[in-house]
DNA sequence: AATAACTTTCTTTTT
DNA sequence: GAAAGTTATT
């Protein structure tokens, strides 16, 4: 065992601490390889680790915080580490606490770089023209925004989709180019759109008192740059800097790092330039290319060895990275066993790809004992999960998906939020817009045009027009509409000043109407938004319990804006995880499935045209592959449901760039190289075709035959303890004790009815093809056919007197005739 | 002003 | 295969 010298400037101890400490720091720096220890115990100054994919770069980090707190460098200072996610963030918490636990108090700020400049300006807002109360807008909301922007200015949305205008705004914002200076460089047609919205954007957010994601960098940026005694308090306040995921950062996160850093030069950053993959976003890959001009004196640590994966699997994803160009050297080496080879999965449609994968986890899990929740399977874009639902579903494996929408994207959560935002911040105009009229309430798009021209006529802000209603020239009905939803908000702005906002949230959904939107129509779907409503008043209490009696609501809301699905996981429970390639980074699973490997799909048909693009999916490619220890499978369909419609699928061209010596097909046949791709593997894939008896049967030893094994053999995996699989698996964290609680809390009169769950579509069942039916319009027919279930559940009709219709039962109110 | 039903458009990845 | 937009009807 080597004892380290800690660092002169330590506290002073007595020497019984001291060696205390030095114990501590050793055993933290022995449980590491030696590149990892030089990494950790690099002296203060500037250090750039470059780390490949399983090289324990985040137990790097993690280690070197603990050193530093064990060595005693952190009080009275603090340190900071800024990871990519708030889960990375809770972990790495949990893991140093554990390590150093006799300074458990030590301070540690630790989160995304989202998370801890919205703490910085909630402290200083005021610096620079905020109120602490500031509302922060997400995508969604900043592209309503530009909507309702377009709109005023004549701007066809659908020629320039506000989606597109607002990420040019967005990139022009992270490059720190402001409106005017986007104006002159703009040089394409978009552009100029994009420049004509820009500066009304601003405006916008600016009088509302919201911070989009990119402001939360750009102003405490501005804030830094204005107000140097601040920015020296940070700097002093933080004395070490950690970074993770270091290629991902953007301009205005590097400006920041910078500034930061600037006083005492301890920044220390982990990355991986083949695993840069959120350009698109403006993470600029130069960043860490770059380290070594920026900090000469930088200490650089590389770690290359491989602790994660197989021989064969970094062997393919070698092959993979070496068709990139702009790739700092690194050779990846392991001392792994060289493991089982990557299988090649080709589906004939994306149902027989998904059914494959089903049936792949089963068997895997049978016979060799791995857990569902040893396997992730990973996909291009969020809209492929659904077939692989479906599959899992219906075999009765347990999963869940991260990402796709997540829970306070949910439309009826950002309903409540946006209320609650409202309440608390009157200028939030994007929030004002959507609750006005909602639930209806007599307050249409005439009206809040003729309040919005009142308001600028009169120059003053939206909320106080409302209040001056009965001057706007509106009809009296809506003056009376509008003079009871500014008494509804003020009441309620009053009452969170001393009330606690859990049953204040719960009188809000009353009040607003809300709650009456949902019993409204009793549907599933209403009943799924009720449940998830319940949930985030259960959040809210949560809370609130969690930060004592000072609850500050606007706090909340901030940090809820920016939560995300994949920080939610709950790791303890045994499903297989679901999510895109881009979700998946800084994971891994014992096999990783990396599905829809078709041209157009992934590679995304958009990346095509740019060499960059295209080198990025490829990043992204080997970021899928190196999330696997032990098994890899790449999979394909030959058609898949695109656009509406069944495309066929072409093998991607990645495929071309693995290594094929460690590929095999599901036949056992050693994968085909390009020229014969295109019929590669026909033979045998032809046998999925024919579902029945598909699952490769014809392939030989490589499958169980199912049908000749003892029925009882795979009971164990069927349908696991957790109820109803799939359906709450997005949403449903601990959902079902939110009912309960609120139930509980004694207002018997407004019990839901939780236990019994009315469905309404129940005449569903007794729509079958053949039934005569009567429609209020178009009179009696026959049903043709019924697809989709629930709220898309259609039925095909054929009227005696219309013809043949396609109906949406939800809205069609059919009525059974008796035969 | 609100609703029902039909039509169109668009689908990358996300802090 | 879903959302937003459009139109017709009350």
């Amino acid at each position: 065992m080597r004892t380290f010298t800690l660092f002169p400037d330590a506290q002073e101890r007595t020497d019984d601490q001291q060696k205390e400490r030095e114990q501590a720091a050793t055993a933290i720096v022995d449980a590491l390889n030696p590149a990892q220890q030089e990494a950790v115990t690099a002296a203060d100054g500037p250090v750039l680790i470059v780390a490949g994919p399983g090289s324990g770069k985040t137990r790097v980090l993690t280690h070197r915080v603990a050193y530093l707190i064990a060595a005693g460098k952190s009080a009275p200072y603090q340190i900071l580490a800024l990871t990519f996610t708030n889960k990375a963030a809770r972990e790495m918490k949990s893991r140093i606490q554990k390590l150093v636990p006799e300074e458990a108090g030590a301070r540690i700020w630790m989160g995304t770089f989202h998370s801890i400049f919205a703490r910085v300006m909630r402290r200083e807002a005021e610096k620079i023209g905020y109120s602490s109360d500031f509302s922060i807008y997400d995508s969604d909301d900043s592209e309503r925004v530009v909507r309702e922007l377009m709109n005023d200015k004549g701007i066809d949305t659908k020629q320039f989709s506000p989606r597109m205008i607002r990420s040019l705004i967005s990139s022009a914002k992270n490059q720190m180019v402001g409106p005017s200076q986007y104006a002159r460089l703009a040089a394409s047609l978009p552009q100029d759109k994009a420049a004509e919205i820009y500066g009304p954007y601003e405006q916008v957010l600016r009088t509302a008192n919201a911070l989009d994601f990119d402001d939360l960098l750009l102003k405490p940026l501005q804030l830094f740059q204005e107000h140097e005694d601040v920015l020296a308090q940070y700097q002093d306040r933080w004395r070490y800097i950690h970074i993770d995921e270091y290629q991902d950062t953007n301009h205005a996160q590097y400006r920041l790092a910078k500034l930061l850093a600037g006083k005492h030069h301890n920044l220390c950053v982990v990355g991986d330039d083949a695993q840069s993959i959120y350009a698109f976003r403006g993470a600029d890959i130069a960043n860490i290319l770059s380290f070594q001009r920026d900090y000469p004196d930088a200490t650089v640590v590389r770690l290359e060895q491989n602790y994660r994966s197989t021989k064969t699997i970094l062997r393919v994803a070698d092959a993979i990275i070496k068709n990139n160009r702009d790739q700092l050297d690194k050779s990846l080496w392991t001392e792994n066993a060289d493991g089982e080879e990557v299988i090649l999965i080709e589906g004939i449609s994306e149902k027989d790809e998904a059914l494959k994968l089903e049936h792949y986890i089963r068997d895997l899990k049978v016979r060799h004992g791995y857990g569902h929740r040893d396997f992730a399977i990973l996909y291009r874009t969020n809209s492929q999960s659904r077939a692989i639902e479906d599959a899992l579903r219906r075999g009765g494996i347990p999963y869940r998906v991260i990402g796709g929408i997540s829970f306070y994207q949910r439309r009826e959560i950002k309903d409540v939020l946006a209320y609650l935002r409202l309440i608390v911040n009157e200028n939030d105009i994007a929030s004002l817009r959507r609750v006005v009229n909602y639930p209806t309430r007599g307050i249409g798009a005439k009206s809040m045009q003729k309040i919005e021209a009142f308001a600028s006529a009169q120059n003053i802000p939206l909320w106080q027009a409302l209040r001056r209603v009965d001057e706007t020239g509106v009809g009296p009905r809506a003056i009376n509409a509008v003079n009871g939803f500014v008494n509804l908000i003020e009441s309620f702005t009053e009452r969170a000043k001393t009330e606690p906002v859990g049953p204040l949230t719960r009188d809000l959904i009353k009040d607003s109407g809300l709650l009456g939107e949902f019993r409204r129509e009793h549907s599933t779907e209403n009943l799924v938004r009720w449940e998830n409503v319940q949930e985030l008043v259960n959040a809210i209490a949560e809370y609130a319990a969690s930060q004592g009696d000072e609850v500050r609501l606007s706090e909340f809301l901030q940090e809820v804006s920016l939560f995300t699905d994949a920080d939610a996981g709950d790791d303890l429970e045994d499903r297989v995880t679901l999510m895109t390639l881009h979700a998946s980074k800084g994971l891994e699973f014992a096999c990783v499935f990396v599905t829809g490997l078709e041209e157009g799909l992934f590679p995304l048909a958009r990346s095509l045209d740019d060499p960059r693009d295209l080198e990025e999916e490829r990043r992204l490619f080997y970021v899928g592959v190196t999330r696997a220890e032990q098994r890899l499978f790449l999979t394909m369909a030959r058609s898949r449901f695109r656009f509406g419609e069944q495309m066929a699928g072409i093998p991607s061209r990645f495929l071309d760039e693995v290594d094929a010596e460690v590929v095999r097909t599901e036949a056992g046949q050693h994968m085909q190289r390009r020229s014969d791709r295109f019929s590669a593997n026909r033979g045998s894939a032809g046998g999925g075709s024919g579902r029945g008896s598909g699952r490769g049967a014809g392939s030989g030893g490589d499958w169980v035959e199912y049908e000749t094994l003892d029925p009882d053999y795979y009971k164990a995996s069927l349908r696991p303890p957790g109820s109803s699989g799939s359906r709450g698996s997005r949403s449903s964290t601990g959902s079902g004790g939110g009912f309960g609680r609120t139930g509980r809390d004694g207002q018997p009169k407004r019990a839901e009815p939780t236990g019994r769950r009315v469905v309404l579509d129940e005449g569903e069942g007794e729509l079958r093809p053949g039934v005569l039916v009567e429609h209020d319009q178009f009179g009696s027919g026959k049903i043709l056919a019924v697809d989709g279930t629930g709220q898309q559940a259609k039925a095909t009709v054929d009227f005696d007197d219309y013809g043949r219709k396609k109906l949406v039962l939800r809205f069609a109110r059919l009525r059974v005739l008796d035969a």
